[in-house]
DNA sequence: TAACCCGGGATTGTTGACAATAATCGAGTT
DNA sequence: AACTCGATTATTGTCAACAATCCCGGGTTA
């Protein structure tokens, strides 16, 4: 438990879980219209708890809300994707410059050890791409985190990660290269353990560009549709 | 008019943007303690769309929220702040890269002519810095949306520039040096002219660099207390 | 004296009903 | 047959009352 405050959950905040893992995992379809009351019998709640996660939702970007319209999930574009994918690129080197000024050696010991666990998920699962981009998603979650910037690490775990792990479940993004991305992990974590700020922001950016270049190459040939 | 959309108003927004303003200009004082039933009467708001607008701020970190404890607007240290300023620092690169790409001919004109605007603002108002820094905000509003990328631009204008002006109305933060950051801009523009993406993201992140470090003096100095 | 416990009061969270608005469908016209 | 206009209907936006929870002051005890 990271936070040993026990927060009293309020039926919005649990309406928010819900929706926003809904969402996610893609039991919401993008760009499906989709009632108030119908959300509530769904996930047993009453509209006004419902509104106010709708409220935070849409300013996260997940859904659109039209008034006296209804609410929809968000359809990101290929594009769109891509642009999401342009940001990461400069907020995650920035995470990672900071880590590495930052990380406590004990955080940094378990990130290591988190890859090494990674390592054998990827040969006993052989292809199971979700646990990979679970994997992934640890991965990153603990360099924002370890930026120690409350507001970066907001930003990229509250508004992208949910983004982007809403296409990763439906598309498995990263399977193709897992061994290859494993290593470019590596070689993060082992900057940031030298303190080497500069060099992890460098290769963080690499990273998440090719993984970008990856994606891009398979919308071309057709094997991924958006 | 921006939008021609005529969306019609609700009051959750409305109240989201009494709120939102009431933080920025400093009526809602950081740290206080606030209730709903104050801030229904202050705003002639009943609870219902004011609650659906609290979850919209507590997500976009203008504000946080105990569960039966009531409101409070959330107070930013020096650090926090400096923290800020680094991601505008890499984000706000980013943007000017893009802008450089996509921004239209036009538009590129009519930034240019924002700035002359701006200058004669400042000779006129002599330190006047509101204006300053509504003008300062309106030059980085304009590239960040011209960077065309949606997610971007959201991030930016959404969550750090309310932020930052919440601070900037309360120190004029970028008072001191007028004609220097005037400069910058208009070099900046003339990169983004010249279709120069990669100057341009350089020349934004020095710029963003050097209002960090100004400002950064100013509190070792004593000038600045946040 | 200081720490602790415990009601009273106030505040927040929740609910269901009511009013306003936009999408929808049908009828009439061109 | 296609289009426009208007009434209907369902959905959303709004409200005010109810219930649950926490804060605070007074009293008690170590």
């Amino acid at each position: 438990m990271p936070e040993a405050i026990a927060q009293t959950y309020t039926r919005a905040d649990e309406a928010f879980d819900c929706l926003q893992t809904a969402i996610v995992k893609g039991d919401l379809v993008p760009g499906e219209k989709i009632g108030e009351v119908e959300l509530c019998s769904r996930f047993n709640l009453t509209r006004g708890p419902l509104r106010e996660a709708l409220g935070r939702l849409e300013s996260r970007g997940l859904l659109v809300r039209r008034p006296h319209a209804g609410v929809k999930v968000v359809s990101v574009s290929a594009d769109e994707l891509m642009e999401l994918y342009r940001i990461r690129e400069t907020m995650e080197g920035l995470a990672a410059r900071q880590a590495a000024e930052r990380m406590t050696d004990q955080e940094i010991a378990d990130l290591s050890a988190t890859l090494d666990s990674h390592e054998r998920m990827i040969e006993q699962a052989q292809g199971q791409a979700y646990y990979q981009a679970e994997g992934d998603y640890d991965f990153h979650h603990r360099i924002a985190t370890g930026s120690r910037n409350t507001k970066l690490a907001q930003m990229l775990l509250g508004d992208l990660y949910y983004m982007v792990r809403m296409y990763r479940y439906r598309l498995s993004t990263s399977s193709g290269r897992p061994h290859m991305a494993l290593g470019e992990h590596r070689r993060i974590v082992e900057a940031i353990a030298q303190r080497d700020g500069e060099l992890a922001e460098f290769l963080m950016k690499r990273h998440i560009h090719a993984a970008r270049k990856n994606i891009e190459k398979k919308i071309q040939q057709g094997e991924l549709t958006i």
